[in-house]
DNA sequence: AATTTGACTTACT
DNA sequence: TAGTAAGCCAAAT
């Protein structure tokens, strides 16, 4: 299926709503709705090509929670309960700066996987980050 | 229960 | 041009 801002803005139309689970045994504090909250972040950042670097900021503007880019990080903070991997390491701030770097198994992973696509990382910051830069759309 | 704290960004001194 | 404030909002304390 493919993924775009349209679906993913459907998707947060049922943010503010509880969610009903069918499933009771699944007491897990997915509340509500975090968890489409997180798929939407999720699907967005899935998208980034690899290779390829994005930004909290566009992030949270493709899923409609334009000034909240803070969320964005806060979701992927907590990305190890995604079920298909999102590539965290392919989100950096406007800067091009691996401000979440530490929030890796190592505090050089993030760098490491960057590398293994073909990105430069030099001083925690991406090069030519304008170049590679992927807008959500 | 209230306050602080972020993997951020923009705007205004 | 650099520093500060404000906006976001769920978690953690």
């Amino acid at each position: 299926m493919e993924i775009n801002v349209v679906t993913v803005r459907i998707i947060m139309k049922k943010f503010p709503e509880k969610e009903k689970r069918t499933s009771k045994k699944k007491p897990v504090q997915e509340k509500s709705a975090e968890a489409t909250f997180f798929d939407a972040v999720y699907a967005v950042v899935r998208q980034v090509p690899r290779g390829r670097v994005t930004t909290y900021g566009a992030v949270a503007e493709a899923t409609g929670l334009r000034m909240s880019a803070r969320m964005v990080g806060w979701a992927l903070s907590v990305c190890s309960r995604a079920k298909p991997k999102v590539p965290a390491h392919r989100v950096v701030n406007r800067m091009g700066i691996l401000s979440g770097r530490h929030h890796f198994a190592t505090p050089t992973l993030m760098q490491e996987l960057l590398e293994q696509e073909g990105v430069k990382v030099e001083d925690d910051t991406v090069v030519d980050f304008k170049q590679l830069y992927w807008e959500p759309s």
